[in-house]
DNA sequence: AGCACGCCGACT
DNA sequence: GTCGGCGTGCTC
């Protein structure tokens, strides 16, 4: 009889990181299982606190006195095996606190905070009384919204012991639940009733030949009227005379339920040559259970999707489950209607747009194993299937794969661990592989396979290149050359439509004085104020920092202070000038902010509400808009500038997704990209989508820089309000690494970061590059115990595998 | 995180 | 002398 739970608790510090062994008081013997959410006692106070049960045991290795679990927070668990083995993982992988891996895999409602409360034991003064009691025997106990004076009044009551503070873990985790009915009585119970029923009364008997419709099940309010006709008010007369009780039922509150179809209505497509192999092999690969993982090759149009979904047809036959991961900015309706209509009900969706009740009740569904296929983006590789036979992670190289922070995981990383764990094969897929994954491809680790053909033969649309350094010399300083502006008039002539992107990378609109050169920066960090004109404010893209726009330059007072850079805005109004009777639609961080402002943008193009969408990055992808026919990067070399040795890779992989934009359907596609570098290999070879050669340099140059995929990278960051102090420590931890790290493995910097402060704080930053290194796993750990008790010195350190970017 | 213990300055 | 400031260390 296991007498003792070894429980993960909710409290995120390093010295905390482990296991803590309770008693299972004996009522719970029984239902304590490991995965499951518990509330324990924990410290001197003993406060109650969330818990992970990650084990059980009849023996402890600990002397003390062991504390006894409170209480449960479900029936059943909510991690099972596998994951509870994956949070482990992941937590060593990313250097993360075990605590915070659980969460990330879980609904947000499962975390909890926990309330206090103080509660009058003695007498105390009626002054006292009334102030700080306000007159009532128990209070919520919340520091920061009271004030100091009264705080330390508490705490000195209880101190004196005349208060006790008692605590109250909330669970929100709670279904949705609506009025059902349900009968109480039996068939022949009911006839009896209708035999003494007046003649009159005609609803009471049809009520009585529901009820004994329904016999022994439970109905939703709602539906029992609608099926039987009566009114709810004949319910309740039904339920004063004890025919039927009333009764919470559960309910998901998904938000699509009513357009999930019940029934397919999409056919499979008839496959191409190349498409059947993939498949072939995808399906092979998942009935033989093998854990390969593919690539699959394809250009923009060669019908991956459909390769995806016939994948996963095959995987639901067999019995299975299977995930679909897709960048969050392209799960799109017109995406998840795809899916919804191929595979009906057995679809859940994860996005960010849902709710927390309606994450909940989606995450549900896939627990209890009512859908058996999950899309979603980087999160729903965590989603909790169960009998796994294929994950497939759609534009593989896309940088949101990656959290930004803790844990700083790689979905590719968790799918690859799955797969591993399920014997299932992972499918990514793109046109533009990251060059890791194409690196491993090569080296045999994965199995490529190639879609060389667009689905419906069209030529890839025609790129032009055109050198704005020579349109500069030409004519006033202008976003538009001369041949994409005849190009935007001939559409809206023809009545088709364009998109516009705007490189947004390593580019803002900032203000700067004339006279003085003096830019106008955040009072936080170390970065300039980039201009909105909608809300007439100064904003900091790093601390939400927000301020008037000056009309004087705050340094020399002359009035000479004028916008730099090229933002949205600033181009729409250039079009506007320019083109007076397009209609625009202009699509970016701001005109998307409130919820479904995307999709409703989108759906108003689609509409042909405008003759030119113009927008950042977040146009480039997915979209799918039959007439438009021309495309145009507005500058497609902000990025190259930056020192970042992905610059090339992310300019290529844009300019080669946002060509994939024109021209889908029957009409011939344009892309015009205008740029200062027109002989540069990224733009260049993106114009040909030449993918194949774009590798070969791109590896060349990657290895004599030394960098992924011939290294792997971790960054040791460290920050301090003051910069002596933070580079003094990251000096020091280097070189303490130094001593620690094999020969072959460097370690470039200590240097501040590019934006060295933020938030009133400084950083510093170290690179280490190897290419297999036992002792750093171990040596970085030993970091992170060792500089914890630092935290209380202000210092922050923080450690991130593969960063994305390194400046 | 949050609670207690413990050691120093400024008050009745 | 004591009250309360927060630096330090621990939590089954």
């Amino acid at each position: 009889m296991n007498q003792m739970a070894q429980i993960i608790v909710d409290v995120p510090t390093m010295q905390t990181n482990q296991p803590y062994t309770y008693a299972i008081p004996a009522q719970l013997t029984d239902q304590i299982t490991p995965g499951m959410r518990v509330v324990v006692p924990f410290g001197n106070g003993s406060r109650k606190v969330q818990g992970f049960v990650v084990g059980l045991s009849e023996q402890t290795s600990f002397t003390g006195e062991l504390k006894s679990i409170d209480s449960v927070l479900e029936l059943h668990p909510v991690l099972n095996e596998e994951l509870l083995k994956l949070a482990q993982w992941l937590a060593e992988e990313t250097f993360a606190f075990q605590i915070t891996c659980m969460y990330t895999m879980l609904p947000n409602v499962m975390r909890t905070k926990t309330k206090r409360f103080l509660h009058l034991i003695d007498e105390v003064d009626e002054q006292t009384f009334l102030e700080l009691f306000n007159g009532q025997d128990e209070i919520l106990f919340e520091p920061e919204q009271l004030n100091q004076s009264t705080v330390s009044k508490l705490l000195k009551l209880k101190r004196e012991g005349k208060v006790e503070m008692t605590y109250q873990v909330s669970n929100r985790a709670k279904a949705k639940t609506m009025l059902g009915v349900t009968p109480k009585l039996s068939f022949e119970k009911y006839e009896e009733i209708r035999s003494v029923l007046p003649h009159n009364a005609h609803a009471q008997n049809k009520l009585l030949s529901y009820l004994q419709s329904i016999l022994t099940t439970t109905v939703k309010l709602s539906e029992a009227t609608k099926q039987s006709g009566l009114t709810t008010g004949t319910f309740t007369t039904g339920e004063h005379k004890g025919w039927l009780a009333k009764v919470p039922v559960e309910v998901y509150r998904s938000p699509n339920s009513v357009n999930r179809r019940e029934t397919v209505t999409e056919e499979p497509f008839k496959l191409n040559t190349s498409q059947a192999a993939a498949v072939q092999q995808i399906t092979q690969a998942v009935s033989a259970q093998k854990p390969t993982t593919f690539l699959l090759e394809g250009v923009t149009g060669s019908g991956k999707t459909e390769v995806y979904l016939q994948s996963i047809a095959h995987t639901l036959a067999a019995g299975k489950t299977a995930i679909m991961l897709v960048p969050e900015i392209s799960l799109t309706p017109q995406m998840v209607t795809r899916v919804t209509q191929r595979f009906g009900s057995a679809v859940a969706v994860l996005h960010s747009g849902l709710s927390n009740g309606e994450k909940y009740d989606e995450w549900r569904r896939i627990e209890k194993g009512e859908a058996q296929v999950v899309v979603g983006a980087r999160s729903a590789v965590f989603a909790p299937l169960k009998n796994i036979g294929l994950i497939i992670m759609d534009e593989e190289h896309e940088t949101s794969y990656k959290q930004d922070e803790t844990p700083r995981y790689h979905a590719r990383n968790v799918a690859l661990w799955r797969s591993q764990y399920h014997g299932a094969p992972v499918v990514l897929g793109s046109a533009t592989p990251s060059l890791e994954s194409r690196a491993r491809a090569q080296k045999g680790v994965y199995q490529q396979l190639m879609l060389p053909e667009r689905i419906n033969h069209q030529p890839l649309p025609q790129v032009t290149v055109v050198d704005m350094r020579k349109e500069l010399k030409q004519h006033a300083e202008s976003n538009f050359s001369t041949q994409l502006l005849d190009a935007l008039t001939k559409r809206i002539a023809r009545g088709e439509q364009s998109i516009l992107m705007l490189n947004r990378r390593g580019y803002s609109s900032f203000i700067m004085c004339r006279d003085c050169g003096f830019v106008l920066k955040c009072p936080n960090c170390d970065i300039s104020l980039t201009l909105h004109m909608d809300t007439h404010t100064m904003k900091c893209h790093y601390c939400g920092h927000e301020e008037p726009i000056p009309h004087q330059c705050p340094n020399c007072h002359s009035d000479k202070i004028r916008y730099y850079g090229t933002g949205t805005q600033k181009v729409q109004a250039e079009l506007e000038q320019k083109l007076p009777d397009a209609k625009v639609l202009r699509m970016d961080v701001d005109t998307t902010r409130r919820k479904g402002m995307h999709e409703k943008l989108l759906q108003q193009f689609g509409n042909h509400e405008a003759d030119i969408l113009l927008g950042t990055q977040m146009i480039a992808k997915g979209l799918d808009f039959p007439n438009v026919t021309l495309v145009g990067v507005l500058n497609a070399d902000t990025g190259l500038g930056l020192p970042d040795f992905r610059a090339s890779e992310h300019t290529f992989q844009l300019l080669t997704q946002v060509s994939g934009r024109a021209g889908r359907a029957d009409k011939k596609g344009e892309v015009i990209v205008q740029t200062f570098n027109p002989d540069h290999y990224a733009i260049k070879l993106a114009q040909t989508q030449d993918f194949e050669r774009f590798f070969k340099l791109e590896m060349a140059l990657r290895h004599r820089g030394g960098y992924p995929p011939y290294y792997f990278t971790v960054q040791v960051l460290t920050s301090h309000e003051e910069e002596a102090q933070a580079a003094k420590k990251m000096l020091a931890i280097t070189n303490w690494l130094k001593q620690k790290l094999a020969p072959d493995s460097i370690i470039l910097g200590p240097t501040p970061q590019a934006i060295a402060r933020v938030n009133r704080r400084y950083y510093y930053q170290i690179v280490i590059k190897y290419k297999q290194d036992p002792n750093l796993q171990p040596s970085l750990s030993e970091m992170m115990q060792g500089t914890q008790k630092l935290g209380g010195q202000g210092f922050q350190i923080s450690i991130d595998p593969e960063p994305q970017h390194f400046m």
